[in-house]
DNA sequence: CCGTTAGTCGAACGAACGTTCGACACAGTC
DNA sequence: GACTGTGTCGAACGTTCGTTCGACTAACGG
C-alpha cells in the first residue's frame, strides 16, 4: 500500500539495476552463497518478477560478468588507440584495469572470483572475451621485450603474474588505508617493468610515502582493517 | 553387504582421508557449491559418519585451511632457519609458497579462494597465521630494500603484488603446459626483484623457452586447455 | 471499448541442503 | 557376560533453494 516503489521506469534501466544489486550481493556472499531471493530483497523486485528480467540465475552472473568485461575492453581499446609506444601502452593497460578494480569492485570481483561458477552455455563466451583481452596484452608485452635486453621470461607466465597482480587487488584493498587506482597502477608497473629493488627507474620519480617515511625503523605490524593474504 | 571398505582404521588417519577429499570436493565445486553429500559420496563415510570427524560444514573449511597453512608456515621457518642474505630469504619464500601451491594444489586453492566462506568464530584463527606470514614477508621486503637504491615503493602493496603473482597461480597453472614450481618461482622472484624489462639480472641466467624461442615471430594465440584471466 | 502486450506479483512446486537422532557393531575392561 | 567408549550408519528433521504458474494491472493501438 502506501506509495508504489520508484523503481526506473524504463525496463533497460531496470535490467541495470538489477545487474548492479546483484552483483552487489554476489560479491558478497558468493555466487553459490546468494540467493535470488537476497536478490529480490536488494533490488525491491519480487522473486518471481526477477525472472522477466532473466531466465536463471545461471545467466544472471553471465550477464553481469559480460557486461563489466566488455565495458572494461571497450575503454580500453579507446585508451590505446593512440599510443604506439609499448611501455605507454602498458602503463594505459595496467591504469585501465586497475581504475575498473577501484570504481566497480562488486562487478570486478564477481568476474574475478566466480570465474568458474559460470557453466557451459555461458563459460565460452565469457572465455572469449578473456581471450581477446590476454592475446591483448601479449601483444603489449612481446612489444615490450622484443627489442630491449630483458631477462628470458616466459611471456604467458609473465603476463599471468601480471594478471594475479592485478586481479589479487579485490582481495586487500581498502580505500581508507590503500593508495588509489593511479598510484596502485603506477606502483604494479613499476615492479612489472623494472622490480623493486632495481635502481633504473626511468623518468618520473613517484614519491609515495612522504608522512610514513620512518616506517623501516618501526615495529612491524598490519593495519588491522585488512587481514592480509 | 560384500567386503566391508578399506577404509583407514586409525582415527586421525582417516580424518586426514576425509580432509584430502574434502579439499579436492571444495576446489572443484567451491565451498557453497559443495555438499556434505559430495563428501559422503568422495570419501565413502556416510553422511552422519561425518559428523563424528567435524561438528559442522564450517569446522570442516576450517580444518582445512589451518591444516595446509600451519603446514606452509613450519616448512618455510625450517627453510628459511639457515639463511641470512635477503635475497636468498626471497628465493626461498617465493619457492617454498609456490612449490605448495603446485603440490597440494586443492588444498591451497581451498585456502586462496574460499578465504571469506570461513565464518566468525575460525575465520580469526586463520587470519592470525595469514598475519604472521604476512609480517614475515614484510620483514624479507624491509632487509631486501633497506640497504640498497629500490625505487620508493609502498612495502604493503608490493608485497601483496607479490601474493598476488603467486596465489592467482592457481587460476590458471596446467601441469601439462606450464613449468613446475622451480622455474615458475625463479620467474617470478626475477620479475619481482627486476621486472620484465630491466637488464641486470644479477648472477644466474635462467634459460627457459630453448624449443620455443621462435615464439614471437608466430601468430599470437592461446593454449586452448587453459581459458586465460 | 476491446484486445494485445509488457511488466509484476503471491503462492506454490519438488528438490536439495546441513544437521540430528537413535540404533547398532565391535573393542577392551572388569 | 554386563559395561563402556569409539566408530558407523539409515532415516528423518525443518529449512531453504531455484524455478514456475496463473492471475493481475496499466498502457496503448485499433
Amino acid at each position: 500500500m502506501a506509495t508504489r516503489t520508484p523503481l526506473p521506469r524504463d525496463s533497460e534501466a531496470k535490467l541495470h539495476h538489477i545487474l548492479r544489486h546483484a552483483a552487489q550481493i554476489f560479491a558478497e556472499r558468493g555466487f553459490e552463497g546468494a540467493s535470488i531471493r537476497d536478490i529480490s530483497r536488494a533490488t525491491g523486485v519480487s522473486l518471481s518478477g526477477l525472472y522477466y528480467y532473466f531466465e536463471s540465475k545461471q545467466k544472471l552472473l553471465y550477464l553481469i560478468q559480460q557486461d563489466v568485461f566488455a565495458s572494461v575492453l571497450r575503454r580500453l581499446q579507446q585508451r590505446l588507440d593512440g599510443a604506439y609506444a609499448p611501455e605507454e601502452r602498458l602503463q594505459i593497460f595496467i591504469q585501465n584495469h586497475v581504475e575498473y578494480f577501484l570504481s566497480h569492485p562488486a562487478e570486478m570481483k564477481v568476474l574475478s572470483h566466480e570465474e568458474e561458477a559460470l557453466e557451459e552455455p555461458y563459460k565460452k563466451e565469457v572465455a572469449a572475451i578473456k581471450r581477446r583481452y590476454y592475446n591483448l596484452t601479449l601483444e603489449i608485452f612481446d612489444a615490450l621485450t622484443s627489442g630491449r635486453a630483458a631477462p628470458p621470461l616466459n611471456p604467458r607466465i609473465a603476463v599471468l603474474s601480471l594478471y594475479g597482480m592485478m586481479n589479487w587487488i579485490y582481495k586487500w584493498h581498502n580505500p581508507k588505508v590503500d593508495p588509489g587506482a593511479q598510484e596502485l597502477a603506477q606502483t604494479i608497473a613499476t615492479i612489472f617493468l623494472h622490480g623493486v629493488v632495481d635502481g633504473s627507474t626511468t623518468g618520473r620519480a613517484d614519491r609515495h610515502n612522504g608522512d610514513r617515511s620512518k616506517r623501516n625503523t618501526e615495529p612491524l605490524r598490519v593495519d588491522e582493517v585488512s587481514a592480509a593474504d
